[in-house]
DNA sequence: ATATTATCAAAAATTTTGATTGATTTTTTA
DNA sequence: TAAAAAATCAATCAAAATTTTTGATAATAT
């Protein structure tokens, strides 16, 4: 690669002047520094670019061939350098972003076209794996940040408390356990109990929790998908327990009920991870904030992020905020 | 204009290597220029484009914005540096040809060889992998140009036709089935089929096609490389699905025989693929044509490519045309 | 006669190198 | 298994090499 950035923004102004004297001056130059940038380039490709016509340099078919390209190139390279350079200007970057499977694909979504929405030349590309994985791949510096549930293990990294998750058990509306006001743990003896399959992080807590109450506490039926466990529990075939994020909007439209049992309120943190030596960007840092002011928010209202319309809501209060 | 293309080659050496030392080996600079030319990168944009893990470079959010515009800017210039200063006359030139397994290891080495032979001067670099390997590489310009079984998938690349190739049911010459004349599917009821394990293109098509008229259709032994099942074939322990180019060879020479079955006659178009911005320098240009040409010979006198001497019968016949 | 381009050697700026330091990783040893 | 030694690597600095730019001058066109 010989040719170099200087000699192509050189060749744009002595092709759109036609003169090398003032090109020259337009990119404040001597004549003597543009005439030999050009031959140098011709030297490089082999040929001429221009005709010479008496003092004028006019492009010749190579040099118009180029013309094109070299304002292209010469354009996005000075973008670039204004995108990342400007510390104050608009927000840009390729941020990766891990969850684990019911934060990924119930809560992320809606936080990530937010941002996005905000910061339109940002891209954010969402990685969905166990909490395992995606603690790992934040170590191995593949992800940015990651969000989880539970413990942190590794001592590289760093964790803050983010959203607080509740573990609901619920019903189809119909059952007869939701027309009795104040359950006890022993109502659920007779239950007949859907959960998610073996290794779901869920089921376990809960598992382990209702077997101090329940000795010989049995699953009715093992699903493997969240949503397969909620249709299940609207067609009347049980109960189950499940994270309030992943329930809250079938709540809210009354086709499933909580059963709201005092022994039985388990609550976990969900945690915001990130690399303790992690450089923080702009951008990461902002993310971060933005996560941080969705917590707030939710503590404050105790709003469950239902719908991109309700962080839209959350969004506009933000915007005030900050104004 | 502070950045030079300079140092975005070297930022890319470094993003792909991960690794100070082993970029300055790739682009022949020592170390220290190589992470003097990154920091000052770094302080020109204002901000760290990689963070620090030990002796690992990881890009972050901002590097790996930089990234694909570094790609694109690089990869634009050295073409049109190569086109520009192409002389005319001897073609010159390193040709990376990517192409998917059948066709790479059946027919491009035929096709490479003649090149080569006509044009010495030219080094073609020939990288086999899957359809979706291919066309990715050729998508990111690590290709000049690709040939592949199946559809593009990338709105980046243009494709045109190539050869069309055959799928072919083949058996042992003595095999009973041979000695018939006019078959139809329904005499395959008891045949024993061996067949790539799963994950094979060629297979898969296949077991569709037949799974329409033979309701019970089951392997009976599955290997995993095109050879071993000719072999098996050969050996008289059943019958297989290849393609047309796999087999040609051992078909001319008899070892093989091709069942035609009117409802099986599965054809699938090969294609060349390459960047739709791609500037075409004469050799690429050349051995397109050179392609297109066999296509054409192919196609008119139904020769398929089994040795390199029936190519260069073609050749000849190329030759006179030229003249 | 004036203005302009091309060319040359000298000056300035930049890139690259070689050597060194400090940190991290791998291997060896106890 | 843990500690010590060796090897590897990135960052930094000053010197060397290279490239870019300048100032001066010759050649050419209006």
């Amino acid at each position: 690669m010989a040719l170099t950035l200087r000699q192509l923004e050189i060749f744009l102004a002595v092709a759109e002047t036609g003169h090398v004297t003032s090109a020259a001056k337009r990119i404040h130059l001597t004549q003597s520094a543009v005439s030999m940038a050009i031959s140098e380039m011709e030297n490089i490709l082999n040929g001429p670019l221009f005709d010479r016509q008496g003092k004028k340099l006019i492009l010749n078919d190579r040099g118009r061939f180029l013309l094109p390209y070299a304002r292209e190139i010469v354009n996005k390279v000075r973008n670039i350098e204004l995108l990342l350079s400007e510390p104050e200007g608009e927000l840009v970057g390729h941020l990766h972003v891990g969850a684990s499977s019911t934060i990924g694909n119930y809560v992320m979504p809606y936080v990530v076209s937010a941002f996005t929405r905000e910061h339109p030349k940002v891209y954010i590309n969402l990685v969905v794996g166990n909490s395992r994985q995606i603690e790992q791949q934040v170590e191995e510096g593949v992800l940015d940040i990651g969000f989880i549930e539970g413990l942190v293990h590794s001592n590289k990294i760093e964790s803050q408390e983010w959203l607080t998750d509740r573990l609901n058990i619920i019903a189809n509306p119909q059952h007869p356990l939701c027309q009795k006001k104040e359950l006890s743990v022993h109502d659920l003896v007779d239950a007949r109990w859907i959960m998610r399959e073996e290794g779901s992080g869920t089921a376990e807590i809960f598992k382990n929790t209702i077997s101090k109450y329940i000795s010989n506490f049995e699953v009715f039926l093992e699903l493997g998908h969240t949503e397969a466990i909620k249709k299940a529990v609207e067609a009347g075939m049980g109960l189950s327990c499940l994270s309030a994020l992943t329930v809250c909007r079938e709540v809210e439209n009354g086709w499933l009920k909580i059963l709201h049992i005092p022994e039985l309120e388990i609550t976990r943190q969900l945690l915001i991870i990130i690399r303790k030596d992690k450089l923080k960007t702009n951008l990461l840092r902002e993310f971060i904030s933005f996560c941080n002011f969705i917590k707030d928010c939710c503590q404050a209202s105790e709003i469950c992020l239902t719908s991109p319309y309700k962080l839209l809501q959350l969004l506009e209060h933000h915007q005030e905020m900050v104004v």
